[in-house]
DNA sequence: CGCCATTCTAGGGTATACGCGATATGATAG
DNA sequence: CTATCATATCGCGTATACCCTAGAATGGCG
């Protein structure tokens, strides 16, 4: 991976990399990709996904199950739309994750008796068991996320995050 | 969306919500989702490509293919493992992205005369075009994402945004 | 009863990541 | 030169997450 290129071939030849030089408008030229904010959330959300990847005992837990399951133990028997709102979960992609957390057994699917729109979410024993378990190696997870940072940034990384998740 | 509930029903009976009152371990009980450094990433990122999509004027057009389309701007002629790096995207995921975008007349393929291998790629003039007239709403976007902070913060989140991509 | 809101179902399209095998080519050791 | 190894891409498949739209079922209300 880090071998060292040793392309000189196909010119990379890039002269906008550096500066104008041209009367071209400056407006464009400065658009740098790696100083988007939108490209370092995705790349520092991807890290972060791989961490959790790595880190998790269990291969077939991905972190957004993980935050339903959580979310499911601490709220018990809610509707999917509930949980879509706790999760910050779109609709439909919670469908598909409930369905192969109900699939692995983790999860129970029951009706309302009150409401008969409604499908209540609970754990299985199962899913609670796994939750318990799994909470230290989350915290763990937390950690290894947050490893480059100094207390005080990580106190920075949480509320910069949360001013820019809000709508 | 922000209507009232009005849900009674169901009866939420969260007793694990409040206090651990019994006595369980409190290791597991304060691990609350929305203070975790994944759900805020998650949900920053989320927020952001939802802003990206509403303000791009091509509908068509997402987050993950401008990346990819100013970047071979900047790095024209580059093979797909090049573009792979820069964008962080990954190998497999990229071949797709450029499928598409070359099915949309935007991106050129040719085969490198030095190293036979490589397929580099490049800007049509439409892609060139798209790209020009689209920064400045890329622009916008930036401003919409960063609305909630100042220009201090702004600072720290890229700052802590870097770090936190860093392997 | 009829209209409207809510909840969920169902299907489509895109993005992301991984994997494994095949192919072509380049680079290098023997 | 040849055998071997590494690189770049392709082809195909799997799984997950994410969002949109349309429609069915249900509940609430005038």
């Amino acid at each position: 991976m880090n071998r060292k290129p040793g392309r000189r071939s196909s010119r990379p030849d890039s002269p906008s990399a550096g500066a104008p030089a041209n009367g071209a408008p400056e407006e464009n030229s400065d658009y740098v990709l790696s100083e988007q904010i939108g490209y370092l959330l995705r790349r520092a959300y991807q890290r972060h996904t791989a961490i959790f990847q790595a880190a998790i005992p269990d291969d077939k837990l991905t972190s957004v199950q993980f935050a339903v399951l959580t979310t499911v133990r601490d709220h018990p028997n809610s509707p999917l739309v509930l949980v879509a709102q706790r999760t910050a979960i779109d609709h439909a992609t919670l469908r598909d994750i409930v369905l192969r957390l109900k699939r692995r057994g983790l999860l129970h699917v029951v009706a309302d008796h009150q409401d008969r729109r409604q499908r209540l979410l609970s754990l299985s024993p199962e899913g609670t068991r796994l939750v318990e378990s799994v909470i230290p190696d989350a915290r763990r997870i937390t950690e290894l996320t947050l490893a480059n940072l100094s207390a005080c940034e990580r106190l920075a990384a949480i509320e910069v995050l949360r001013k820019l998740s809000r709508d």
